[in-house]
DNA sequence: GTATTTCCAGACAGAACTGATTGCTTTTTT
DNA sequence: AAAAAAGCAATCAGTTCTGTCTGGAAATAC
C-alpha cells in the first residue's frame, strides 16, 4: 500500500501530525529529487512539443526515468501538469524576488526585469499550461490560487519599491495592467513571429514613459 | 482515382486551364458547403476543447458527418487545421472591415471596435491554432502568410482611416504596437481568469488616452 | 443509357497513450 | 535480523487516435 503520493516526501511536509518536524529521511531526499527531474522533464517537454503533444513516455524519457517511477509519484498525468505549474509558479517567484533585489527603485529596470522574465522558457511553460487550464478544470483550479498570488506579490514589491504609488491606488491599478498586458502578449505574439524586435524595443519605451506619467509624485 | 484534394471544388479555383471559369456544378456547391461545415464543426472544437483535445472523430461528430466524408476532403487532420486557420484569418478579416466601414473616424471606436473583436469565438480558435503553430511547423508555414496579411490590412485600413499618422511611421509603429499587443495580452488572460473587468476598462481607457496624444496632429 | 467520377459512410489495421499490476531492489523500522 | 515500506522498472490490458481501404449512392460525362 503506497503512501499518499500528493505528499509523500515528508522532507517538506508541515502537517505530520505523529512525529516531530525534523526527519529528513535519506529515502524522502531521493524522493524529492526524483520528484524535481520529473517536473523539470515537464518542463522541458512543454517547451518542446507544447502541451498538446507532451505525453508521459515523453516526459520520463526526457527525465531519464520509467514510466512505472513517474507513476508511482504522481498518481495520474494531470497530477503532474498541476505538480508542474505550482512549481513554474514558485520559480517565476524567486527569479522575480531575485532580480528585484538588485534593483535600484527604477521604474524602467522594473519593467525591462520583467520582459526578461517573459523571454526565458519559464513563461513559456507556463503559458501553455494556462492555455490548457481554459478548457481543463483540474488544472484551472490549480492555475486560480496560483495566479492570484502571483499578482499579490507583484502588486506588494511594487508598492514596496515605489511607495508613492500607494497615494493613488485607481492609476497604479492601471499601470500594473498596462504592464502585465502589453508586455504578455508580446511575449506571446513574439513566439509565432506576431512582432519583430524593433517594435518590441519602441512598445516598451513608450511604455515606460506612460508608466513614468502615470507616477503620483509627477502630478503633485 | 480522386482528383486533388488541395483545391477540388471548382466553384472557387481560378487555375482551371482547359476549361472556362464558370462552372458552378451542383456537386462542386455541395463539396463546398461539406468543407464549410468541417471547417466551422473544427472552429467549435478549438473553442470547446481546445486544440490539443480536438480529434477528428469529434470534428467528424460536430459536422454530421463521418470521418470518411471528412478525410475525402482533407488528406489529414494537419490540412484540415490548416484550412481552419486560413478561414479564421478572413473572418477576422472580415468582422474588421464590416466594423470598419460603420466607425465614425475615431481613434476610440477603433480599439474598442478591435476589443470586441478579441472577445469573439474566432479570437479564441485562431489563438489556440497560434499557440500550437509555435511547435508545428506545418501550421508555422500557414500562419506566417496570413499573420502578415493580417498587419498589412490592419495598416492599411487605420491609415485610411486616420491619414494623419503617415506623417509620423515611427509614432504610428508604435500606436500599432501597444494596441495590439495590450489587446490581445489582454484578451488572452481574460480567457484563463487573468484580469477583472474593472482593470480592463481602466487599462482600455489609458490605452485610447495614449494613443490619441501620439496622433501627429495634436503634436504640431 | 452507359461509364466514369465524385461524395460520403463504414470497416479495417496499425500506432500511441493511459492507468493498473507485478516483482525486484533498497531503505527504513522495530 | 526480520518485517515492512518505498523507489523503481517492466509488462499488461484497454482505450482512442490515425490514415487506408472498400463499397454504394448520386451526379456528371460521353
Amino acid at each position: 500500500m503506497p503512501a499518499s503520493k500528493m505528499n509523500n516526501s515528508r522532507i517538506s511536509s508541515a502537517d505530520e501530525s505523529s512525529r516531530p518536524l525534523i526527519e529528513p529521511t535519506a529515502q524522502a531526499l531521493k524522493s524529492a529529487r526524483t520528484r524535481s527531474r520529473l517536473i523539470e522533464a515537464t518542463i522541458r517537454c512543454l517547451v518542446k512539443y507544447s502541451y498538446a503533444n507532451t505525453t508521459t513516455p515523453k516526459v520520463a524519457e526526457e527525465a531519464g526515468l520509467s514510466r512505472g517511477a513517474m507513476l508511482h509519484h504522481f498518481d495520474n498525468g494531470r497530477q503532474l501538469m498541476q505538480a508542474t505549474m505550482v512549481e513554474l509558479h514558485h520559480k517565476r517567484l524567486r527569479a522575480f524576488r531575485r532580480a528585484a533585489g538588485t534593483l535600484d527603485h527604477d521604474a524602467r529596470t522594473l519593467l525591462r526585469t520583467y520582459w526578461e522574465q517573459l523571454l526565458r522558457s519559464t513563461f513559456i511553460a507556463f503559458q501553455e499550461l494556462a492555455i490548457a487550464s481554459r478548457t481543463d478544470k483540474e488544472l484551472a483550479k490549480t492555475l486560480e490560487p496560483v495566479r492570484k498570488e502571483f499578482n499579490e506579490r507583484w502588486h506588494d514589491l511594487a508598492i514596496e519599491l515605489f511607495p508613492e504609488w500607494s497615494h493613488d491606488p485607481t492609476a497604479f491599478k492601471v499601470a500594473l495592467g498596462l504592464t502585465h498586458n502589453t508586455l504578455e502578449g508580446m511575449a506571446l505574439n513574439r513566439l509565432t513571429h506576431g512582432i519583430d524586435d524593433e517594435t518590441i524595443e519602441l512598445v516598451l519605451d513608450k511604455l515606460e514613459q506612460v508608466i513614468l506619467e502615470l507616477r503620483p509624485d509627477r502630478k503633485s
